[in-house]
Parts: C-alpha cells; sequence; structure tokens
DNA sequence: ACTTTGTGTAAGCCCTGACTTACCGTAAGC
DNA sequence: GCTTACGGTAAGTCAGGGCTTACACAAAGT
C-alpha cells in the first residue's frame, strides 16, 4: 500500500540530523537553496541532495522563483506523519490499560 | 538540549523498516523475544539489537517476567514524538498562511 | 553576448549501521 | 544437578547512504 510507503520515507527522511536542521530552518518559512546551506557544516550540493530526499518524502514543496527555488514545509506531509503517531498513540494506550487490567486481575485471583 | 536529543533518538529508531515491523507488532499488547522473532526473516540476535535500540530511544519498555523479557510500547516516548510533529505542524500552518497572503499582497501592488 | 549567481546531477570515497555466527548467562522443567 | 528454553553480548562482514569535487544548465545582470 502507498500510504504506508510514504509514512516510511516520511519517517527515514526526518531521521538524518541534517535534514531536520533544515526543516526547522524552514519553520519561519520559505528560504531558498544558498540561505540553508549558508552557515551549515557541508557543501552546498550536500543540501541539495537533502532537500531532495525531503522533497520525494512529500515533507517540502518547492516554488521556482526566477533564478532561486524556494522551499518551504508542505503541511500536508506534517499532518500525514501525525496522524500515524495518533494512531500509534491510540493503540499503545489501549495495550497499557489492557495490560493494566490483566495484572489487577491475576492479583485479585492470588491475593497472597 | 537532552530534550531534542530523545525526539533525534525516537525518530532515527522508527526509520528502520523492522524495527517499525516490531512496534507494529507489539500494538496488540506485551510480547516476548521469541514471538517478536518467530516469523522474522532475520535472526533473533538481530531482533534483539533493534529491540535495544528502540528501548534505548524511550519507545518500548521490558518487564523480564520469570525466564521471558515482556517489550510493550511506551506512550510517553510516543506522546514525545507527537508533541513534536503538533509543534512543527503549528509553524508549518502559521508560515504556509502567512506565504499566502504575501503573495496576495504581492500581486495586488502590482495588480497588472 | 559574456559573466555571475543560483541550483541540480554524476561519480566516487568512506563510514555507519544492520546482519550473521558464536558464545554466555539465567530461569524452568525433569 | 542436567538439560532445555529464553535472550543478551561480541566480533566480524558487507551494503547503503551521506559527503565531496567536478560538471551542467538556466535566469539575471552588465
Amino acid at each position: 500500500m502507498t500510504y504506508t510507503d510514504a509514512i516510511s520515507a516520511s519517517i527515514m527522511a526526518l531521521a538524518d540530523p541534517t535534514r531536520r536542521a533544515l526543516i526547522d530552518r524552514l519553520r519561519g518559512g520559505p528560504l531558498p537553496v544558498c540561505d540553508l546551506a549558508f552557515d551549515m557544516p557541508i557543501s552546498r550540493p550536500a543540501v541539495s541532495q537533502h532537500l531532495r530526499v525531503l522533497s520525494d518524502a512529500g515533507l517540502l514543496i518547492v516554488t521556482p522563483q526566477g533564478n532561486r527555488r524556494l522551499y518551504s514545509i508542505a503541511p500536508d506531509g506534517i499532518s500525514r506523519l501525525r496522524l500515524y503517531l495518533d494512531a500509534l498513540w491510540d493503540d499503545a494506550l489501549a495495550a497499557f490499560v489492557a495490560a493494566a487490567k490483566e495484572q489487577a486481575n491475576r492479583q485479585k485471583d492470588a491475593p497472597k
């Protein structure tokens, strides 16, 4: 299913510290590549490659503007991840409560 | 800050497909290692190593029970990630709206 | 038209991390 | 006490991915 693949791609894209730094840099609004690469400890082509990965994962959108290309965070991509984590959280909590209840029952069956 | 490090560790832990499969397997409730490794295409030690990474990231909790060790999803770990994504989503949306407004202003200043 | 600026792509190196086999503990069952 | 499940650790191999340099191409400025 392609939905899970999108989630996978998103998480794997966010796994790299440099890519998370780029995302953080874009929290304020769209930026061109030269601004993004300015005080990064890596070369500009490396930044381009990271931006490619993030775009392919649906986490960034590009809007060419004259000579430059403005990158910005894609709300849809973040939303996808949020939905995934919400569902996971629901399941985890339900399992946690169930386990606690089972534990309580076990103690009731064998009080001492 | 150690908070960001926890987020980093969580995302990097979830980046591996095998580890996500293990997490999915635990959605229903706690399981011992032998059950988790049963129909995995990798060896049991590999599963152990993945469980270690997930535990270190705060995504799993271990409860020794007799001979075995039950692994279960740690709601706290998932919650941490949710909060991070929520904040990111807020920023992304605000930046998106701001960019749209700016675009509208630009068109108003130069109508034709 | 030529140069400069901004950016993506190709080829190659190298290091991290995922996997395997082998081994070592510990709790249960006989 | 021995054996059998259960599971973590160690050492070593190997592929994938992140980085760099070099190159290509388009838009702007002059």
